[in-house]
DNA sequence: AGTATTATTGGCGAAATGGCCAAGCATGTC
DNA sequence: GACATGCTTGGCCATTTCGCCAATAATACT
């Protein structure tokens, strides 16, 4: 594998792993909706606020989300509005492959994946 | 939140953190191309076969993947045809989003989300 | 049976992650 | 200035992840 492809796949795998995480996630779904300052976050999430600052910190750093200072807020804002329907994605086509796989295990041959971004 | 929702958003930062490491990826896109034998996937990715074992057993446990014995191989074939692909959304999301932020910052509003899953 | 090949599992140490507490910083209010 | 509010950072600890080594299992070949 040449260093490219290692980079790419590094890149790729640090955005993964930026939201592979619960609150994260949760924070995305939110932001999606409109920007929260991190109390409201933090409520929604049910965990400490320190907590929820450092999730918003990684997701900052990622390029996920920005922050505007208003008074002694910080409104969190997603840049990217469409995250959450690349994780629906995944999801759902994990889905369909469940079912697939079955169908796959009773003897079938896989077709093509049909279970594309719609 | 309620505990429904606690358990979709723990289920799906699941998937992703599956997903979420540089082997991981690149095992998923050789195997979009046809299924291979873990030495094969070894050499690709340059680590310990017992390494890249374990990251197998990491896809297979969460359903990316499946394992067909061949003699002494073990050739793993890919359940959902399309991961790559949602990848490949989420790192083109986010480099349009990254000038889309330059813009937001110059002082414009954010119209909706146009980087969609094309 | 004996040996080689291929893959998996257990174990250990190094590193990263996640969570809360304590402390600090910035802004607004009195 | 003094105090309150909102947020961030540093520190510490528990847990998880990752990678290699050693050992084991399963199959093929002689």
């Amino acid at each position: 594998m040449n260093e490219a492809d290692a980079r790419r796949l590094e890149r790729r795998a640090s955005l993964l792993k930026t939201l592979a995480h619960p609150s994260r996630l949760l924070i995305v779904e939110m932001l999606e909706e409109r920007p929260r300052c991190v109390t409201e976050l933090t409520e929604a999430i049910g965990a400490d606020i320190t907590t929820v600052s450092k999730h918003l910190a990684v997701l900052k750093r990622a390029g996920f989300v920005r922050d505007r200072k208003r008074g002694t807020h910080s409104d969190y804002e997603l840049l990217c509005g469409c995250i959450s329907h690349f994780v629906d994605c995944v999801e759902k086509g994990m889905d369909a492959c469940s079912s697939q796989a079955a169908r796959v295990d009773a003897g079938e041959e896989r077709q093509g994946a049909g279970t594309g971004s719609g």
